[in-house]
DNA sequence: ACAGTTATATAGTAATACAGAGTAGCTTCG
DNA sequence: CGAAGCTACTCTGTATTACTATATAACTGT
């Protein structure tokens, strides 16, 4: 799908929620998962810079574990804040899918119902 | 709702255009149509954005009309480039929020499938 | 005259995804 | 051995976008 990346702002980060809650997992494979999904043409760096700014709000553990593959992986798992922000994104993009299928629809009411 | 201004990205511009193709209308009244929408934070400024980008990207035509209520209304209605651009931006959520949906039902598939 | 509403306009800021590149470890194969 | 290729994390800089805050202007009502 062509230039979707502004409209992927803000909902990045909670599909990398949702993989890490789905299991401890690490950025490489989290990058793996979402191309997967269909946004195949999000990369390393985007991720990287997810599962950073996860990191630096305290939203996930972190675990170093050696590979056979490669180098060490950094594995996260969410934590009490991080399962918090998750169900907020749910919120929210419950919130927001509704409103946009709902003005995608419904006719417009001439003047505040 | 709370802070939903990252998601908006990329789908206010969408919201605008759907606005502008149910008929002829202008910034001050667009503002208002997304507010009753329930996006309730959003302001003038941030829709005189979108439409200047949208007379920038020559995507709607424009008309000034006095108005008995105060300054003159800025009119917009799309162009083909406009009908395009507001059909390009259905696929695009078509695509976003039917993965996104995925993610949030679907188990993970342990491994590419 | 003044406040309130309607209405357009603009400069500056913060957040985010992306492009592009670098570093490092491991395997395979000539 | 050495080069290629995959795995894996990291970093810098850039473009886009919504928001903040403010200014300007026209009209209405008291």
């Amino acid at each position: 799908m062509e230039n979707i990346t502004e409209m992927l702002k803000g909902v990045l980060e909670g599909c990398v929620l949702e993989i890490i809650s789905r299991g401890e997992t690490y950025g490489y494979e989290i990058t793996q998962h979402i191309r997967e999904l269909g946004f195949t043409d999000v990369v390393e760096g985007t991720v990287y810079t997810i599962t950073m700014r996860l990191e630096k709000h305290n939203l996930v553990n972190i675990e170093k574990k050696p590979s056979t593959k490669g180098p060490p992986r950094k594995f996260y798992t969410l934590n009490a804040a991080g399962q918090e922000q998750l169900e907020l994104f749910w919120r929210k993009w419950g919130f927001i899918s509704s409103k946009i299928n709902e003005l995608k629809t419904k006719q417009i009411t001439s003047k505040g119902e």
